[in-house]
RNA sequence: GGCCCGUUCGUCUAUCGGCUAGGACGCCAGGUUUUCAUCCUGGUAAGAGGGGUUCGAUUCCCCUACGGGCUACCA
């Protein structure tokens, strides 16, 4: 059978990252299995609908590599890929189940139905409109046949009823879930779902579970919040009488510390991103925040899933060739922003140096730093192995184009003496007269020097960062000295002296 | 409240009845880097509790506790 599976969001906001996660499950099972991946827009509830989110979801899914081979934007076979423009074959589907006397029309109203709920609760008991009390209530089924013609006649405002259980049949069925196995539940429990809103379009299970046969969907791969209508979508596709596919529930991503499943909120007040993107002005999303796409999704799929080995670091190819629905954990995880930047570490430090100068090169643009002398890829190079994220550039590499104005009190403290003044002044002689300005040359120019007048190394190079960075951190002093320039250096010693000692 | 799912170091996880319970993040301590970061080495730390089944249970079953999800004319 071939392998189509789909990530069906609703563009209700931004991707969050455990959409992201399904999202990527769903598409590195399709690839292993040299299938189809579908990008299905689930945008049912009108009320819910926010301008921009689909389009977020597409761009984010392409930051990602998580592309899909069927979308809105990506035409299939199997479209429309927007369930708002498939209403009609929904209706369609829905009047099949009416017609079969599995599906019933509903009249009453959503204050009616809120009261009964309320009434039961303050009896201790729950309202479930279902098999027990269905005849009691105002619908096709308790009506009489003119009556509910009349009502329709008139425009009755009316929802149409999945007639899930009945009086005689089977209480019980087994369900099968990849991740967890067989699963037997009491369907007399369920309640009379609503298929067909007011407003005439179809809720989800119903969208989704018809969509999901037409576009011949074989894995339903989804968050742990479906596995309670799990039995709800099995039983409307026995009602259709349509082979259900195959499903695996994935568990949740919690949040890093306390109850509960990871929400914005959690990325504002832990100062983590949890949204791809930027979605609003306000929340940075991974990439602004320097995360690298392929680090992301290492994280992420190791999040809820091992493939048993002690291996951390996959490629997207190797996390294909491994994937297996069964390996997925059962257990929530909770997101460890600590562990999400090691991983970004790990691929900062093997990226290529060029998008570190690239990077380099925006934050100077958008400084406005004057820059003339002063090499990009060779900063790059320098720095690289520094950053956890590709935003630390800055922080790593802006005394590179701006001398210090100010110098680091407790190091000055410790590492300018008497005598430094007069040291760094005999360094900038010896750099100025030096024709060779690599960093090799430099500093074995001025070993020679500590050498030769027994003077210790610890006395200048020291003194020589804070002199050249403003504060005891950096690359190598001399690989400093080279990038900035000569001229630049000295005038930075003297500087230093000047501000310091006198 | 009802229904469902889950439970191995603080966190992510390995183990598919026989282990001194392994790895990774974090943390701590050393080392490299005459700075800082990276890096290297070592250390720290776990089977929720109680019953069974078994020669033997982290692993299988039951109960309890705890955690999570669902319980909308939302997805």
């Amino acid at each position: 059978m071939a392998v189509r599976v789909r990530f069906a969001p609703s563009p209700t906001g931004p991707l969050h990252i455990g959409g992201v996660r399904t999202a990527l499950y769903n598409y590195l099972f399709a690839k292993k299995h040299d299938g189809v991946f579908v990008l299905r827009i689930e945008d049912t509830d009108q009320n819910r609908y926010v301008e921009g989110a689909e389009t977020y979801i597409q761009n984010a899914l392409e930051w990602l590599g998580i592309v899909p081979d069927e979308s809105p934007s990506e035409k299939g076979a199997f479209g429309p890929y927007r369930q708002s423009e498939r209403k009609d074959l929904y209706i369609n589907y829905i009047h099949r189940l009416v017609d079969a006397g599995k599906a019933y029309i509903a009249f009453d109203t959503p204050e009616e139905l809120a009261e009964m709920r309320s009434a039961a609760e303050t009896k201790g008991e729950t309202f479930i409109y279902n098999w027990k009390n269905r005849t009691a209530l105002k619908n096709s089924l308790s009506l009489s046949k003119k009556e509910t013609e009349a009502l329709i006649k008139i425009r009755a405002p009316h929802v149409i009823r999945f007639k899930t259980f009945s009086e005689n049949e089977n209480k019980h069925i087994k369900l099968q879930d990849v991740v967890r196995g067989e699963l037997e539940i009491d369907v007399s429990l369920l309640d009379d779902k609503i298929l067909m809103k007011q407003d005439g379009m179809p809720t989800y299970h119903l969208a989704n579970v018809v969509d999901d046969y037409l576009m011949q969907i074989s894995h339903v791969i989804r968050g742990e919040e479906w596995l309670p209508s799990m039995a709800l979508h099995v039983l409307l596709y026995n009602a259709y009488g349509w082979k259900p596919p195959v499903f695996a529930h994935v568990p949740l991503i919690l949040k890093p510390t306390g109850k509960g499943k990871l929400s914005k909120r959690d990325g504002d007040k832990f100062g983590f991103p949890v949204f791809p993107l930027q979605w609003d002005d306000k929340t940075p999303g991974f990439k602004e925040e320097g995360y690298l796409p392929e680090s992301l999704n290492n994280y992420l799929a190791l999040l809820g899933w091992n493939p048993g080995g002690e291996q951390e670091l996959f490629t997207i190819n190797e996390l294909i060739n491994v994937f297996s629905l069964e390996a997925i954990t059962k257990s929530g995880g909770r997101f460890d922003p600590e562990r999400c930047k090691w991983f970004n570490l790990q691929y900062m430090q093997q990226a290529d140096s060029s998008m570190v100068a690239a990077q380099l090169e925006n934050e100077i643009k958008n400084k406005n730093v004057e820059n003339s002398v002063v090499d990009l890829s060779q900063v790059a190079k320098l720095i690289q192995n520094r950053l956890t994220l590709l935003t630390d550039v800055w922080k790593e590499a802006d005394f590179f184009f701006i001398a210090p104005e100010d110098y680091d009190e407790k190091a000055l403290r410790k590492q300018w003496k008497d005598d430094t003044a007069k040291i760094l002044t005999a360094v900038t002689v010896l750099i100025g007269s030096s024709k060779d300005t690599s960093a090799d040359a430099l500093s074995s120019l001025i070993k020679d020097y500590a050498n030769d007048n027994e003077i210790g190394l610890g006395k200048i190079m020291a003194p020589l960062r804070i002199a050249l960075v403003g504060s005891l951190r950096g690359p190598d002093v001399f690989e400093i000295c080279s990038a900035i320039g000569i001229e630049n250096s000295i005038s930075r010693i003297n500087a230093a002296i000047k501000h310091i000692s006198g």
